[in-house]
DNA sequence: ATTATCTATAGATCTATAGATAATGC
DNA sequence: ATTATCTATAGATCTATAGATAATGC
């Protein structure tokens, strides 16, 4: 049993993993915190040594999901891809089989949008930062495209990859979710294909 | 305090309607029983005279939710608008202010998808099959496309709407918000509009 | 006689706190 | 001396059920 002040950090971003993974596969309202310090190896009487509540633990766990577009654009950028080819990419990721399954571990907004858009101001203001974020990070994937229509696209883009996701996740039917992802992953791809 | 058959009968609706609205208001897990039956005019020993459990009710009340969007061509069909006018005044329709703002009456798929991609199989049962159902009476509105084409434009269609909606509540910023649905608004009576 | 509704509550959660224990760090 | 963690629990939920009451319908 550890005390120090470099174990209380490493405890307190362990805590936060363990929340991050679990909000998004449980829910932003069902995730229990004496179930997430177990997870986290720990038990629950000290979880308010880390967190002044649950709504701060669901705040910070939210911060630091960082969006994987921008991983990806730094990644492609390094091995000298173009922008098409990294927004290609980062489509194929997003609609695949690994990503629809792995809640925990993908989109927030795919797994909270609709708990985000019930939940308190703080947790929005920090999905509609991340949002912002994103529509500029894949704007500029589209240099071919004037800034204004790279914008639009890039929203429209982003808005079909998440409702693509989130309903190939809720169709039951193994064959319509792959049609789902197929289809539109082919759309998407066309967006960022068009000049002008 | 009426007893008769036909009084059940209306009572049952009356949960049903309840319900409808507060799982689209406060998510599937969180719509307490005591709380909806207050909200039905009732107490809640009287629950389980109407429903075997709390699941039945659920499965019950996102079957009777029906899809504004066959509503809508029925409507316009009737008033003689062509495919193309009646498409465009349902896209008004799901991206205006008001269905952002009236979680309780709108899309199921906008305010469950989340819950209901983690819930049991038969929610998402009954999700898939009206999925597949909207996606139909979309493709059907799309006639001067071939058949294959127009599916898979009303998946795309669908997906966009489902997500930018989302997207636009959870925008705490009104102005993206605002931006979401006018841009997403263009690109999807685009999809509707072309030939081949 | 049957049953739709009511009031009341048992049992199972979940958040937050109290108090004990054992390590850190001045 | 301070504090990170532990065990234990108070108080507030929520689902489901028990038993009383008052109306229906054979």
């Amino acid at each position: 049993m550890g005390h120090s002040q470099a174990d209380k950090a490493e405890t307190h971003q362990k805590i936060l993993r363990t929340a991050a993974r679990q909000l998004r596969e449980e829910g932003l309202d069902k995730l229990a915190l004496a179930d997430l310090m177990k997870h986290a190896g720990l038990t629950v009487g000290g979880f308010y040594k880390h967190f002044a509540s649950r709504d701060d633990l669901v705040a910070e766990a939210l911060e630091s999901i960082d969006s994987e577009w921008a991983r990806t654009v730094t990644e492609g950028e390094a091995k000298g891809d173009t922008a098409t080819t990294i927004f290609e990419d980062a489509v194929d990721r997003y609609l695949s089989a690994k990503h629809r399954d792995g809640l925990g571990i993908g989109c927030v907004f795919a797994a909270l949008a609709g708990d985000l858009a019930r939940g308190g101001r703080r947790p929005r203001e920090i999905a509609t930062a991340k949002m912002s974020r994103a529509f500029g990070v894949i704007a500029k994937l589209f240099p071919s495209q004037r800034p204004r229509e790279a914008r639009s696209r890039a929203i429209v883009a982003f808005c079909t990859l998440v409702g693509a996701l989130t309903l190939a996740r809720v169709a039951a039917d193994h064959a319509l979710s792959a049609e789902i992802m197929g289809t539109v992953s082919k759309a998407v791809k066309e967006l960022g294909r068009q000049k002008r």
